[in-house]
DNA sequence: GCCGTTTTCGGCCCGACTGTTTTCAGTCG
């Protein structure tokens, strides 16, 4: 049973007891252990321990109690009481937009609905239009949410909308009322799943930024309307809200909307103490309380989200910080990290081309990356077992190597790199005899088959190519395709091991629809000493773009320009790239 | 149900929009 098993049952517990009418602040207790277990870092075997469980922000004798015996006995039953009261599918209820705990509550106890189908049945037969607190705007609004469902999953790969949300975002910009703008949520935190985009614009002209904002191209409906807030729906089905702010109250409108929730309850609650509240608008002094003794500090002027922070006695915080996962103790404390930047990076290792699933030739691809400004390019084609995506054989990888190195001669200030991504074989073996790894310049080693294995045969399996002294990188480490296939089982803090021990690079797969090694991951192997490679893993020369986001999970996790071995110049990094080979002796 | 540099009791973030009513409840973020 792990984290996010646990923290599941939590949530729907929460669910079911907001359908009992339970008591908002006992609900709120759940929905809120459940997040602090989520981003909580310790040890798996630790959730039977029920001290150490009440150590946990948000998990009191109750709950822990209720997690030690999930924990043991892998069923709660105060959990499955609490199911048995209602019918089975009754939480897919809460997917639809629009209907909350109170209405679903309605609708199962007066008529009867107790899932998506029933309640389109009821719908179109009229009588949900019926019930006290619906009309006949609700019921539609009902069957539309219903019938989109299908379309709009409601979730997107930021990859996916990171074009539309720029675009929105330049024409804002562009308008001569528009004094700052900014997309913040999710978005502005790099988050690798987005469900929508929050545009921040102050203004001295809401009605003119709220106009463009309707009528833009890239619209496809308007949710809803108002003088300081408007939603729409792009073309992608992502959701968009506008909320049009003055100049003053910007800074806090970006910090609030930028989130994340946990964060701006932690940023609200400073502020609490120092005798102040914060909203989305203001900072403002606490009316006063007879009890109060005594007299709150001065607030003082915020004109940027800096202020904000300067104001909490705490450093700026980065929005990727935004999580709540320790960043206002660094930031109290000034041991925030300087964190990664675009520009730091002078190259980068995992890219393809022809000669197997890429689509432009070595030479547009060596011209891409120049154009970016990068210093050097890894090659890594696929090896001979990858046949489904013309994988290289040993002849035609030394024809590309031949080529890699007769087009160095033409370059100036700029290097390939001869390397392969080369499969780890289903007992961890590589596709290619050591001989053959040892003509290139790096090996990248992944897997691409046999994802079925159970934990401790894909760990080992893993763990035995790291151990290859040719392999100088671990590729897109747990397999994930985001929204779209999971990752396979892997133990991944004995991979960190493994990679700490052996000298190997774990790389941030920058394709928005991989983003792995996940960002929640590299605390722990910055703490271990591995170092990170940020890899488009790009099969055309646009995709080399994508670095973009790798950059993203990389400032997620904490990372800084010594924590990322693409930061170093031509000048160093085929000295760090030959390291672990001459420490095993394979190599001069 | 959780929590405490005011507190072991009495709080718990709070504002905008929609729809249904006629002053507000429900939902959302």
């Amino acid at each position: 049973m792990d984290k996010a098993t646990i923290a599941d049952v939590l949530e729907k517990i929460a669910t079911l007891l907001e359908l009992k009418g339970e008591n908002p602040f006992k609900i709120r207790a759940y929905v809120n252990a459940a997040r602090s277990l989520e981003t909580w870092g310790g040890n798996i075997a630790d959730l039977a321990n029920e001290e150490t469980l009440e150590k946990i922000p948000g998990i009191g004798k109750a709950i822990a109690a209720k997690i030690k015996e999930l924990v043991e006995t892998g069923s709660l039953k105060f959990f499955d009481e609490l199911k048995a009261e209602f019918p089975a599918d009754i939480l897919e209820l809460f997917s639809l937009p629009g209907l909350g705990a109170k209405k679903i509550k309605a609708l199962h106890e007066k008529l009867q609905v107790s899932n998506i189908a029933q309640l389109h049945e009821a719908c179109v037969a009229g009588r949900v239009a019926e019930l006290p607190g619906f009309g006949k705007t609700t019921q539609e609004k009902i069957c539309r949410a219903i019938d989109e469902r299908q379309k709009y999953a409601g979730t997107f790969q930021l990859g996916q909308i990171a074009g539309e949300a720029e675009r929105l975002q330049d024409d804002l910009r562009s308008h001569p009322d528009a004094l700052h703008v900014c997309i913040a949520g999710s978005y502005r935190r790099r988050k690798e799943i987005v469900r929508d985009l929050d545009f921040i614009v102050a203004t001295s002209a809401p009605a003119e930024i709220s106009a463009l904002f309707i009528q833009h191209p890239l619209v496809e409906s308007i949710i809803a309307q108002g003088p300081t807030k408007s939603s729409v729906r792009l073309r992608s089905g992502i959701q968009c809200d506008l909320r049009v702010v003055t100049s003053a109250e910007y800074p806090f409108a970006l910090n609030y909307f930028t989130g994340s929730k946990e964060h701006n309850i932690e940023v609200r609650s400073r502020a609490l103490k120092r005798g102040w509240t914060l909203n989305e608008y203001r900072l403002g002094e606490t009316p006063s309380d007879p009890k109060q003794t005594k007299t709150p500090k001065k607030i003082p002027p915020v004109r940027e989200e800096a202020d904000l922070y300067r104001a909490l006695d705490l450093d700026y915080i980065p929005p990727e910080l935004r999580e709540n996962c320790g960043e206002f103790e660094a930031a109290a404390t000034g041991k925030l990290p300087r964190l990664l930047e675009a520009e730091n990076l002078r190259g980068t290792f995992h890219c393809h081309t022809t000669a197997s699933d890429g689509r432009n030739s070595l030479e547009e691809m060596a011209a891409a990356a120049q154009e970016l400004g990068l210093q050097y390019l890894g090659i890594a084609d696929h090896s001979r077992s990858s046949i489904q995506a013309r994988g290289l054989d040993e002849a035609r990888l030394r024809v590309q190597l031949a080529m890699i190195r007769k087009l160095n001669e033409s370059f100036e200030n700029f290097r390939l790199f001869a390397g392969v991504e080369c499969d780890i074989l289903r007992d961890g073996s590589l596709d290619f005899p050591d001989a053959v790894l040892a003509e290139l310049d790096y090996v990248v080693a992944s897997v691409h088959s046999a994802f079925t294995l159970s934990e401790a045969e894909m760990t080992k399996r893993v763990i035995r190519a790291l151990q290859n002294p040719h392999v100088a990188m671990l590729a897109h480490p747990t397999g994930r395709l985001l929204l779209k296939r999971d990752r396979y089982a892997i133990d991944i803090p004995a991979v960190i091991e493994a990679a700490a021990e052996t000298g190997t690079w774990i790389e941030i797969n920058a394709a928005p629809k991989r983003l792995d090694l996940d960002w929640r991951w590299w605390p722990l192997a910055k703490e271990k000493g591995v170092k990170c490679v940020i890899n488009p893993d790009a099969h055309g020369v646009e995709r080399l773009q994508e670095l973009w986001f790798g950059v993203g999970v990389a400032r997620k996790g904490w990372l800084t320009r010594a924590d990322v071995v693409n930061c170093l110049p031509l000048g160093k990094i085929q000295d760090a790239l030959e390291e672990k080979r001459r420490a095993n002796g394979v190599v001069e």
